[in-house]
Formats: structure tokens, sequence, C-alpha cells
DNA sequence: CCCAAAATTAAGTTTGAATTAAGCTCCCCC
DNA sequence: GGGGGAGCTTAATTCAAACTTAATTTTGGG
């Protein structure tokens, strides 16, 4: 899951690099408005932290021409607490969700979680969970029949990015993109790896092979595809 | 389906090329004004996604040449977001929709989905969707009386073709030039064996065949050809 | 600075979708 | 009604994609 915050105060954007790094998130990080205008939309992010306050250009006039080309990245907005009105205006311009300054690592965490999961449809669900396998995003393991089984950093976000593209077809160049910052080689094998450590401890159905087109993300549908009890 | 990526800008195209691929498309690329003009033109492609800002000639006076000698091919143009007066150039020169750059390809995924449906007088449905039959373009298989059935690549980028010409008749000719690119041999068979394949699939009523013409997508008519109830 | 764990690269193997090929069937036309 | 061509079907082949294991590099903690 690669996310974008754009941030000027430079000690509040270290931390949430660090925080969110440990989250498992691949987090880029830009201080001025006109830098992030661009490359908001330039890279694939799935989520994007957008401070109001900002050099080069302002926040609610980014995100108002992010909207205005069709950007539909979820966007999280931070305002002063004193700005009271800034949040209506935010939303106004297309924000999914804000914070006011000053917040709590933690509540920025869940609020990330839950817009990530609001985003790709899955708004009901508390925690991303589907066909028996639940995924805790605090340990960054999995339970899967009642056992709980813990997952590395790698294996844990190709996992969370297929659960929430559930009922999808992912290609490998898509998990590439989404999972790695920048540039990762088009031709590495990474993906094939890590799927393959993930089917290891859940399962050789968990993820479904398209050949020549991606990975399914099935849960543990033991030939009932209709998920519904019989 | 067969596209035509026209843009100078390689790292673009060359993801470009990546993604469609994985999506089932058969693409080409160019990156000159003065040659896509030409291949533009007579290969058979179905849609063309034309970079305004091209060596050789102006995307614009590509596009402008393209209508004039009556290609009828659905147009997607990438113009800067700086640019803001080309869009409306680009739709009087003949443009059926635009994308400001930078952009996520999924969002150009949508784009294309959308225009091809809107080329074949499908422009009211939100996925292809013929006498009981639905494609599910994410997951690249469909479903039939309720039950998902799984396609290869392509098998599925067959039964999209058929799909987007609905009572229509289909040449093999036709779906050779239009699934593969380039040159495959012309008397080849592999249409039909994937139209058996379908066919297992699906039922012998899905693709009628014409003999001497070519085939049918007649969705799941039981015998009551017209569609109405009785 | 060193060590262990994890991530990635690399190399060799397996697999299965796509295509080719070959023989059969069904139609159409004489 | 039978000859020929178009289309169907099954089986064999092929070759790149995906898998697996092991080696190497990177990372982070002590």
């Amino acid at each position: 899951m690669r996310l974008l915050i754009v941030e000027d105060q430079v000690s509040l954007a270290d931390e949430l690099l660090a925080d969110l790094g440990c989250a498992g998130y691949a987090v880029d990080w830009l201080a001025d408005g006109r830098d992030a205008l661009y490359q908001g939309a330039s890279e694939p992010y799935d989520l994007i932290v957008l401070d109001l306050g900002l050099p080069g250009k302002p926040g609610l006039e980014v995100l108002r021409e992010w909207r205005a080309g069709g950007l539909a990245t979820p966007v999280l907005i931070l305002t002063a607490r004193d700005h009271w009105a800034e949040r209506i205006e935010g939303l106004k311009a297309g924000a999914d969700d804000y914070l006011t300054k000053p917040f709590h690592p933690e509540e920025l965490q869940l609020r990330i979680q839950s817009l990530l999961r609001r985003a790709h449809g899955l708004a009901n669900q508390t925690r991303l969970e589907a066909g028996g396998v639940q995924l805790d995003e605090r340990k960054q393991s999995v339970i899967h029949n009642g056992k709980e089984i813990t997952l590395t950093a790698a294996e844990f976000s190709l996992l969370r990015y297929l659960m929430l593209h559930p009922q999808q077809i992912v290609s490998k160049l898509q998990l590439l993109e989404h999972l790695y910052d920048g540039e990762t080689e088009r031709d590495s094998n990474v993906i094939e790896v890590h799927v393959n450590h993930l089917r290891r401890k859940l399962g050789k159905a968990v993820i479904e092979t398209r050949r020549n087109q991606g990975y399914l993300f099935n849960g543990l549908q033991t030939g009932n595809a209709t998920g519904l009890a019989l």
C-alpha cells in the first residue's frame, strides 16, 4: 500500500513517516504544494495525507485540482484546530476524511485503515477479513482456523493488499507498483517468492494464480464458491 | 481488442503497455506522430490512446487528419495538466475522451473500458452483459446462471470481443486481426479451438456459427431467439 | 561492529495455457 | 448421395510463466 504524506512541518512528517513505515506502508513525503499536485497524480498512491497549510500552493487548491482532473485516490486532510472552517471547505473540495492537529499517531493509523477499507468497498467490516482469514493489522499477523500465524513485513503488506482487493485479479505489475516505492525491476520475482511463503503459512488455496493475468485472493473457500453456508 | 498507444515518453509507454497487456488487450506502441498518422489508419485498432505532445507531427494534427480521412476509431487523448486549452481543441478535433497527465494507470483502464462500450452502442450498461452472461472484467470471469466460471486469458479476450459486438456476425479473420497483434497466420485454427472451449464452459448456444460468415454471440437464449418472455 | 532475520536475487525446475496438428463431422452443392 | 470444404474436436507440442530452493545482500537490534 503506497501512501503520500504532504506536510511541511518536518518534525511531524518525520514521525509519520516512521510510524506508517512500521505499519507496513510504503510512504513518500513531500513538503511543497506544487510538487504534491504533480506527484500525487502521477504515482499510483492508495491514499494521500494532505496538510492544508502548505508552501508553494495551498492544500485546498491542490485537492481541488486533483479532483477536477479526475483523481479518485482517497485523501485525508490535516487541519489546525483553530482553522475550524477549513474542514468544511476541505470536504467540499473532495476530501474523504479529516483529522485536526494535534492528534495521536494511532488515531491517524486507524483513520487510514478505515479509509482504505471504505475506498475498496469494505466499509462494513471493522477489520480485514475474508474466507476464514482475519488480518490483525496491529500485530501484523493472521488468524486462520483460530490459530495465530505471524507474518514478516513483506508478507503482511502483500496479503493486506490482496485482501483489500477481494474478487479481483491483481497483476504482478500492480503489486510491484503498489508495494514498493519508485522503481523496482519489472522482471524481479520478489512477488512470487512472497506468495510462495504466504501459501506455505496459510495453505495453497488462499492465493490463486491466474496464469498470464495475476493473482486472486480467495480466502479459504473449500469448493463452495458462493461463500454461503450450504 | 487491439489498441494503439501513441506516446513519446518511454517510461510511461512501457508501463501502459504492460498494464494493458495484463488486462487482455493486444497493444502496439508508437512514439512518433508521423508514424502514428500512417499506422493508426492502416491497422484495424479498436481504440487509440494519443498523447498530444509528440515529435514528428503534433498529436492534434494527427487526429485532425485521421478524422478528415474518415477514421472512426475511438480516440482518447492525453494532455498535460497545464495545457488546459488543448483538451477543448482535442474534443473539437474529434477526440472521444481525454485524460490529463499525470494519471493513474487504473484510471486509464476504466476510461478505456467505458469508451469501448460506448463506441459499440452499449453506453447504458456499466458492465458487459448479454443474454444471461455477465462478464466481470476485474476478475476476468463470467457469471452464468448465478454460477461463476473462470476463463483463461485467451478465452476472456475472445468473449469480450464478441460481447462488444452483440447481434452482429464477427468473422474469424476479424477475430484474428483484433485479438492478435501484427501477423498471425491466416490459416490457423486458434479461434475455433477457443470458441470450442468457451462453448464447453458456457454451453453450445452461446456462440452460434454462421457458416462462411463467422460467429454470432447470442447470450443464452434457450430456443427463444427473440429474447422476449413467452 | 557483529549477528540473525528478512528481503531479494539468482538459477534450475515444473506447469499449464496457447497453439499446432491431425482426423473427423456436418453441410452445401453438384 | 457423394465429394469437398468449412468447422469441430481431441490430442500432442511448445515455451514462457510461475514455482521452488538456495545463495546472497540488506537490515535492524544488541
